[in-house]
DNA sequence: GTCTATAATCCGATAGAC
DNA sequence: GTCTATCGGATTATAGAC
């Protein structure tokens, strides 16, 4: 079947890709890989550029199944504090990926990002916005506009990934690094949530949920 | 003379890779934008590698330049402003510089950021941490970790950044980028600064200082 | 849809003369 | 320090048979 086949040969893309990365990235290794010969792969796919900006599609799709997870939480702040939590693990677990994501077009030697690719990203923005508008509906967080708080926490949680993926950040030992990312999420939700949030902090602290690895508060749960 | 010759290659460098991105640039190219032939390059430069890793510290260097510039602030709180500010000056003004402060080193075939890089990188979490540092003893943050609440803002502002320039999330239309990071900045150091910092932008609101764009408190100053 | 064959370039890097 | 010449590959992509 052709749709298979076109599966297949995205998944090798992804394969050499984790092995060889971006610039060690040709049709020919691919073809290889796949176990048929180049002119092939022209079949299903336009270009090489064709099948990075499928690869990238598929980076959004396996992130995206990270933070439908978080949806699983019960109530608005849960499934905030799960989506911070999922960002990471995705991070974590498929760093390469991750790059991926956010690959500068131009280092492609692409004007733009492919309008394809960048309405999948999108959706991860408007994620945190859900996540954002629901707790401020709940009145975890304080009134305002969703999408500009939405877009503070994304940039955060990128901006710590990114920094920690360079090795560039001494305080960033990789060890204790959820905790750094939680505690730092949540010097931020304190500012952006009022009185409530913290209430809510304080009380989760008391009596930690499953998954709590940060043992700020869990002194007393023994 | 040998040194000289090497900072025109570096300089002509720079230009190709704004030019044609990092999949296009090739020493035969950069040796004819140099005016020499391609073997040249090889007396000043170990491979094509040792040219991006030269490439990637000329990148941070001109960030300094940027951030250094906050230093004329004279209170510790205008300083901090200023860096966010300076942040953003750099990040419009050389985005393809920019993007080159966080390439992966993945997608360059590198398993890790050479030593050299990574140690210029890290200078400028250390800014960013000194900001934090003063403001906390001024008063004008609360008293915390300045490395973890520096990294914070640092993660906030290159994450904010990635974001605007991939085109990615629709609030950030482009003209208003200043004051929506600006904002975003505000609302996460109303977070990690205490009431002393909130009466401090206040005040500002009412007396906008030089570059303010932000109108939100600017209301009553006509 | 896959093959063979091939066009048409381009690449990084080196040897050795000057 | 720069040149010429060249090694020894690599690449994307297409044409045309099956």
């Amino acid at each position: 079947m052709s749709d298979s086949q076109r599966q297949k040969i995205l998944s090798c893309a992804c394969d050499l890709y984790l092995k060889d990365g971006l610039e060690g990235f040709s049709m020919r290794k691919l073809a290889k890989d796949v176990g048929v010969t180049a002119p092939a792969l022209y079949r299903h796919f336009r270009s090489r550029e064709g099948v990075l900006v499928a690869m990238m599609g598929e980076a959004h799709r396996l992130q995206a199944q990270y933070l439908y997870r978080a949806l699983q939480g019960h109530t608005p702040a849960e499934r905030l504090e799960r989506a911070a939590r999922e960002y990471l693990s995705f991070a974590s677990e498929h760093p390469e990926m991750y790059e991926m994501l956010y690959v500068s077009p131009h280092h492609l030697g692409l004007s733009e990002l492919p309008l394809e690719v960048a309405e999948v990203a999108a959706a991860t923005g408007r994620f945190w916005q859900d996540r954002v508008r629901e707790a401020m509906e709940a009145g975890i967080l304080c009134k305002g506009d969703p999408d500009a708080v939405g877009l503070t926490l994304w940039a955060h949680a990128h901006g710590f990934v990114t920094i920690h993926l360079r090795g560039i950040c001494p305080v960033l030992g990789g060890e204790d690094l959820v905790s750094r990312f939680v505690e730092s999420s949540r010097r931020l939700l304190a500012g952006l949530g009022g009185p409530s949030w913290r209430a809510h902090a304080d009380a989760e602290a008391e009596a930690p949920v499953v998954g709590e690895r940060n043992g700020k508060g869990a002194r007393r749960a023994s």
